[in-house]
DNA sequence: ATAAATAACGAACAAAGTGTTTGATAACAT
DNA sequence: ATGTTATCAAACACTTTGTTCGTTATTTAT
């Protein structure tokens, strides 16, 4: 790829990120964004075709390593089937997220940050779909499957969330911990 | 209040709840809603400073009259501290939401409805701290209290998004059970 | 090294939205 | 009946959006 588009690409994620540190993302406008990223009117559009492609094209870059990295950790790990197995892909997930890559942790922790966490859910949902489904399924449940489903990514979520807002005063370890003793009725026996 | 007061707060809000089911929030104008609701410019205006003002004031009244139930609710029955009792509190809520009134199903179910069940997590939280802070403290936990409320309010929602995103397959009753199901490191033995 | 391709640029554009002001009209409360 | 108040249309200055066009600078291929 020309060094000119990776040099604009970069200056537009970046001048991106720095507002969504101070502002709603409703409330940054194309403008804002070009003259953060100090680059042409033109250039912003010939990039994406409007602010919400940009967030989407954010989202993808984002958490696409997130859910690749967690997808290598699958297959050295399960969901939660050996509870004594200290790596959970779930202590992954967290830790990943601690390591803040792409500055990951700033737009988790910015005003819109149920955007993002919004889409790491519908990708968690459906890495739990397509990953764990059998150690799910191990256990007879009384609660439908997209219900568990559900339950799990949701509140992985709401616990990021809090865990976020609360400026990461646990480490991964411990909040897996307490993750693991909420959702003991999903994953054993 | 004036008649006509009455009848244009009625009208603005009937028309924001249509654009709500037809299109994302942050895509809706004021001029839409000055259009939908037939009314002046400056008649808007006079009654909300912004968007996100009538935003906020819709999330007011239509949560407070459903917390408000809650609490009534509340001095009859626990949370779930008798595990026999069928009526929980949160089966009241979700009771509560199928009734729909003032159309809530519909806000609940657009695009938008993370912003309404926001809003709806955050009273929660409120009315688990406030309310049930003991039955919770009842058992001796390994997780901090913070944690708990954020995750029984958290996976609530969750859980009502999953609800109503599925066109309200269950009947509360049996959500309620599911709910439960999943809640119980948290409120039982 | 040179030429062709392409990315970035500034300026200007119409279209649409925002929030406010003004003065007139109609509905309300008493 | 009268004073009060809500509604209204029209016009406003302003901002934002997304596009077009001609020019300049950089990169890539030969």
């Amino acid at each position: 790829m020309d060094r000119r588009q990776q040099k604009t690409r970069a200056a537009i994620f970046s001048a991106f990120g720095k507002l969504l540190s101070k502002k709603n993302y409703n409330k940054i406008t194309v403008q804002e964004i070009i003259d953060e990223a100090n680059i042409g009117r033109t250039t912003f559009y010939a990039h994406f075709e409007t602010k919400d492609d940009l967030l989407k094209t954010l989202c993808e870059e984002l958490f696409g390593h997130i859910i690749d990295s967690a997808l290598d950790c699958t297959h050295t790990h399960g969901l939660y089937s050996n509870a004594t197995v200290p790596e959970s892909i779930f202590c992954h997930l967290l830790q990943h997220l601690q390591e803040n890559d792409n500055n990951i942790l700033e737009l988790l922790s910015c005003e819109s940050n149920d955007i993002f966490l919004r889409y790491f859910k519908s990708c968690l949902s459906e890495l739990i779909r397509t990953q764990f489904i059998d150690s799910i399924m191990q256990k007879r449940h009384d609660v439908p499957v997209d219900f568990l489903i559900n339950h799990i990514s949701g509140s992985f979520v709401e616990m990021v969330l809090w865990w976020i807002n609360g400026s990461l005063k646990y480490k991964p370890e411990q909040l897996d911990q307490y993750f693991r003793y909420v959702l003991k009725p999903v994953t054993q026996e």
